[in-house]
DNA sequence: ATGTGTGAAGAGCTTCACAGCC
DNA sequence: GGCTGTGAAGCTCTTCACACAT
């Protein structure tokens, strides 16, 4: 039962747990994994299988508690305590992280934002006050904060990802379209809009 | 040669282009996949056969002519000429978005960009102009744009997903944080951003 | 009758390792 | 010697199909 899980399954737990979310709203009691299936477009096998990882949650002819699942799903994802996250480069994707709610329930918080702007430097948006990047390293470490999102421009993206590190921040999620080269035991993910849109329009054309 | 390609290589594809046209501009001449995988984090075995799918484009014990790969690469993504893409919705993603350089060598340009916002509609960024969204379906079918990007509000991106798929559009971005249900020939990507920063608060716990 | 949990089969992707060419 | 291109092996994830519980 407990197997190597695989990484795929971790990110489909995210997207069941969003669409168990909604059925709790709207008061369903069960949910089978056909029904699961069908608003997260995945095959019910995976479904079922994906959850049989981490133990018998459902119950044979009936299906899976929702409030029940939601508090597995929550447990096995580690959702709470949110994580503590700061934030270099309050530009529009920036601003747009900060200014996003709903994260309470998904995990993380953004509890700084850096900038080299002196115009945006004080400001605060959504509680948090933008402060200077100078400080950056200093107010990580002060804080002991471990995770990192780069919202940085392409030229400073080495640079502000490399004082993240010595400032030993282990998880860093950049939005700048290169490569961030870290050492084996941080974990980056690089997600580059324009490569997204790229792929897309890759796809599209294959219709 | 021509088997069935992994969706993987696609993306990796994508990757290898970006070191690629640093390798230009940097002055290379030749790579190898050794060298390739270094700056990719790809294993080089994988490099070659990335390639393998679709030519051999390499030279025995020299390895891959940097310019003639990236025209290589170019005809396979499709690159050229750019696809042309509607935008709704011009919150903080949506700017980042039209306000995105380096697009044009990408695959893709944004033509067109909607909101609701009186506020905005009439305004411009880099060089797109704010149209009322009302006025967003006519407008596509008029320019025959077969690419849309969803940067709305959640509540709003099932109404405007569908607005899109009414004017022909056949590939969506969307960056609501909820699952696009379309039909099985529009290809939908969604980008979540909280759910990708609780995917690395996961991972970075596991280390 | 309905729907889970799961071993086994199948599909898809990666890695190995080496022949062949420069 | 150096490096590609590729069959074969290995691995991982998905799908099937059915026993079993309610």
């Amino acid at each position: 039962m407990k197997n190597k899980i695989p990484k795929e399954t971790i990110s489909r737990l995210f997207t069941y747990f969003r669409s168990l979310l909604c059925l709790s709203k709207i008061g369903k009691k069960y949910v089978s994994s056909y029904n699961l299936s069908k608003l997260c477009n995945v095959n019910p096998a995976i479904i079922r299988k994906d959850f049989s990882y981490f133990g018998d949650f459902g119950t044979k002819g009936v299906g899976y508690d929702v409030e029940n699942l939601i508090d597995e799903v929550k447990d096995i994802l580690q959702l709470e305590p949110p994580s503590e996250v700061a934030l270099a480069g309050v530009g529009n994707i920036g601003k747009a992280l900060l200014s996003y709610r709903g994260f309470d329930s998904e995990g993380f918080k953004i509890v700084m934002a850096f900038d080299n702007d002196l115009q945006k430097i004080g400001k605060k948006i959504h509680s948090v006050t933008i402060e200077n990047i100078d400080l950056m390293k200093k107010r990580i470490i002060e804080e002991d904060i471990k995770m990192g999102v780069l919202t940085v421009p392409e030229e400073a993206a080495h640079n502000v990802a490399q004082q993240m590190k010595d400032a030993g921040i282990k998880a860093i999620l950049s939005f700048a379209p290169c490569q961030i080269v870290m050492p084996e035991n941080i974990e980056v993910t690089c997600i580059d809009l324009s490569t997204e849109l790229s792929k897309l329009a890759y796809y599209s054309y294959k219709k």
